[in-house]
DNA sequence: CATGAATGAGTTTTCATTCAT
DNA sequence: CATGAATGAAAACTCATTCAT
């Protein structure tokens, strides 16, 4: 029992020292970009020795692994993409609920910025972290999305679309939107915190999908 | 007369190696990321020795902003983003000039997607660029897009909107795409040239914009 | 407690691997010059590896450096170039004085031949190192110097000079005949150890000074 | 005939040329010694190509030897170190005598600063150029001084000195001053073409020599 | 487990030399 | 002969990783 209780909170310190190790390479991924960041800075940011790194992680490039498998963890709980969501969004008035799913993906992207940012750089020149990216990050959502689209469109909420498309499209504007944050462009910037962007974003997208019936094209 | 045919001839050859050496490293930068590919696999993608590419450039960074210039000139060739633009796209009908603006866009990424990606990677982590990507690569399509968006609503053909911002939509669309390209999103790689990505697209954002009288939400 | 005594050892390991690094490269720049040395023979010569080279000191230059400083260290507790030099210098008959100055500075030289062949080629060709030379180890000597002989003026000792070039004839002298010893003159070589050197050098240099109608020293 | 006339200017042009590179070489090595220097900038110096400087020349270190032996035929003529120095001197005063040796020397040294420092720098670190100068510019002037000294001996101008040391002391005392002047010594700078260095130098050195017990100048 | 000194392979960059024009 | 672009060997320096303490 006490052995249990020795190696609980061992376990728990390890979980400690890794999170803290991911957080202080993330910081120094975010800022310099993964080749460029030093074993030593990362070992600085994050205030243990070199060494220390090696006894959690494998390798640096293990380290960016690592901040790819928490961000998909923390992305799946502060989205809440869980099965249920289908159903819960789908009592919802369409709109509103892609105002929330909007407002906790912005929550989500200021919280983890600087992750999103050592990612996002790799995952474009490395084939092996894009497909971790789409695996982990990208899909997920996609999948409970592209459902929810289908069930929406079976309502008669949504006039017919090419379904996996306009999902894609929907990522994209998210993708897109992020990097123009990442390369701080001030109209996004400003407008990324006020709800401006929720609201004409929410405008922009949604009553091209809704069927719109009178709708007069030359 | 005779030294002028020389330095002109001269010149034409410097030229035609700088470029060379641009190909070769947009190549391998983009495989690899700017900091992991090396001088060697440069020269050797470029088919010249390394000291040659310090004939031509003062470092590896300097090849990556030769890059840079090198594209943003070639886009506002291809886009044909001249001052005239306004003009000619007002005659046309919307949505026509859109799949004109699409196409072209197209084209261009599909021509130069190694040399994008090469740029797109080390944009995200490096101030310096990300500030001239911004200013050589999306500032000038943009400005002519919100004249031309401004002129489409003054003519009644576009709903108000906040221009700067759904600007900076569409050019959201077009990098979230580009990423998802890049990161050889299936879905999105097997409709970029067939004309669907086209069609829903343009169908997916403008009848957004359009005034459409009679629209119930609610 | 513990701590200190490992701060204090690690820092005795630190300082002795400096001296180790510079004893190594002393002695290849000695045989090949500053800039024709390599660090790979460096880091041969010293018995580490090239990487800990850069462990302790910035750059081949900072090596360099430090191996002046450590050189003007080292003459200044050699030449007991101390303020009561002086007095102690004055009780002594002239000749004897300048005799035991003589037998030192040939003693420091011989002990530290390949560090001032280092640093003296240097020296002739770079300004920063050349200012540096005059300021640690020029300078500190040639003070204490030209006090002396201004102390032994007003004792009657020394007829009336230009104290300020004659010290610069001493320091000449001294820098001239290293030169002759570092091309290996054999002259001065053979003569160089056998007391005979500082013999006519001391006829040859004081007898002049002296203000001595019936010079009476054999 | 025509024939020699062109090989003569031919010749002609070829010498001219040689020294055109080895002026430009020499600036170039004083300011940043023989080893920094780039066949770029010495070219450049120079007003000819690299490449020319390989018609004339069989390596960068042909050209410093070209400078040592330029300097050496210079030196034997400005000093005038002929077999007939010993008897014009002889006929002179000894202090007006070491006066004039002087003088040429001064002058010497400040035409060609830039080669003796090139040179001297070099000299230091590398057998081969040490033996050279050694050579070429140090042995043909100190054996008719020698003769010279031995000369004054025999007449009972000078007393009794170990002749081999004491021209030696001649030289080093000449080396050391061009090695502060090299140094910028201001001392040494601001005396050097007052006359002044020279005055003091002669009684500094002479006043030892002469046996004369009366002392008899001024 | 924590540390940080040591390592050496690998990187960018320089530059003497060659050679086609 | 003059030129200067091309070369590639060699240099200084970096840094992920290891390992003795």
């Amino acid at each position: 029992m006490v052995d249990d209780k020795t190696a609980a909170r061992r376990e728990r310190r390890a979980a400690a020292r890794k999170e803290q190790i991911l957080d202080g390479a993330a910081r120094v991924f975010a800022e310099k970009g993964f080749a460029r960041a030093t074993t030593k800075e990362i070992a600085e940011a994050a205030d243990v020795s070199e060494g220390t790194i090696y006894n959690y992680f494998d390798s640096k490039e293990d380290v960016l692994i690592g901040i790819m498998t928490h961000l998909g963890e923390k992305e799946l709980r502060t989205m809440q993409i869980t099965p249920d969501l289908l159903e819960r969004g789908l009592e919802q008035d369409l709109r509103d609920f892609y105002r929330g799913v909007l407002r906790a993906r912005q929550d989500f992207v200021a919280r983890n910025k600087a992750m999103l940012q050592a990612v996002l750089s790799e995952m474009i020149v490395n084939r092996d972290f894009a497909e971790r990216y789409s695996r982990q990050l990208l899909m997920p959502g996609m999948d409970v999305f592209e459902k929810h689209i289908r069930a929406r469109a079976k309502l008669g909420q949504i006039r017919a679309v090419d379904v996996p498309l306009v999902s894609r499209f929907f990522s994209a504007m998210n993708l897109g939107l992020l990097g123009l944050l990442l390369i701080n462009d001030p109209v996004i910037e400003s407008d990324w915190e006020s709800g401006k962007l929720v609201e004409e974003l929410t405008a922009f997208v949604f009553d091209a999908l809704e069927p719109g019936e009178e709708e007069t094209h030359q």
